[in-house]
DNA sequence: GTCTATAGGCAGATAGAC
DNA sequence: GTCTATCTGCCTATAGAC
């Protein structure tokens, strides 16, 4: 039961937000009372940092298995992008990324959540990218960290930009017009 | 008396989204009554549609002036990218940014006034590349289309890890991560 | 484990005095 | 225009029966 909750708070959160949902809302999906939530979770922002741990450490397992077989760190990277397109035309945003805009409002135990999924995305790209020189597929003296960090912050702003414009095709977009110039 | 309910009830939907405060936290701070938020905004979704077109049309203004004098549409660019600095250092992140992620709670006023905005941008954005393009400042045949939606949700995106990882210099090395690449 | 029942508080919104 | 007062409903959370 613990997992089905997490699944429908997630899906919450990838649509409305923390302050979107209520206990209500996950205990009519599922069929149970709220009482049966508290049980599971003591309060709503256990119940949320729970989630994004699970979430975080489903990523990073999906990731891992994936790209595994896969020889070029260009190749990589792709499929990685293709994880957020797919979320994206299910309707769902990166949790995190909705998270931080109403990060102010969120206890600290789910602050550090989302930031240590950031710093470890980021991190991941940035080794693809080390790699990608290594094998010489990447040309020029860039600053790896930083071409990292826009690569994932094309992607964050990418699935806003799709969600708001009602148009799933600008994440692609955004992500050609910027990952095409980093392997020019 | 409208305009104060307007500055800071954009301030709350930059730090804390549209779910995250009341007419209450608004209230307080002005030191009125929570009916006369009712007198000027018969509803939230009235304020909140009002402020986004305020926004809207106050950027607008404001990038018009700045950028006018300037004859590099790079210059532009970069100064244009800086109001979004700014705002960041100030602790608040870009109102429609933050009201995607909780797009799908909100009343269709407000996602038009959202979708119209990130329209604009990168339409602002596109005719800069344009512009160097033409003066020769651009080489290479990239999708222009394609490059400012890039650009702006590098912004839109790197806003969020800013945020979220408490570094603010996230946003200017996303950009120049990938900004550089696109003057190379 | 899941339920009923309820506490205690806050939400958005309205009526009507001044 | 701004206020007091209030409605109705939902919120998170807890106590205790089964």
């Amino acid at each position: 039961m613990a997992d089905r909750i997490l699944d429908h708070a997630q899906l919450l959160v990838q649509t409305v937000g923390y302050n979107g949902f209520s206990y209500a809302d996950i205990a009519q999906e599922l069929g149970i009372r709220k009482a049966t939530i508290h049980y599971y979770f003591r309060t709503k922002a256990m119940l949320c940092a729970t989630l994004l741990r699970r979430y975080r450490g489903r990523f990073r397992e999906k990731v891992q298995t994936a790209t595994e077989p896969l020889a070029s760190p260009q190749a990589k990277l792709k499929l990685y992008i293709s994880f957020y397109q797919q979320a994206l035309e299910d309707g769902r945003l990166c949790p995190c990324g909705v998270l931080t805009g109403e990060l102010v409002s969120l206890e600290p135990e789910i602050r550090d959540e989302i930031s240590g999924f950031f710093d470890e995305q980021i991190g991941w790209v940035e080794t693809q990218l080390k790699e990608a020189r290594r094998h010489g597929e990447l040309p020029g003296t860039h600053n790896l960290h930083a071409i990292a960090a826009g690569i994932f912050a094309v992607i964050e702003g990418g699935m806003l930009l799709a969600r708001a414009t009602n148009n799933t095709a600008i994440l692609a977009e955004a992500i050609s017009g910027s990952l095409a110039l980093v392997f020019a």
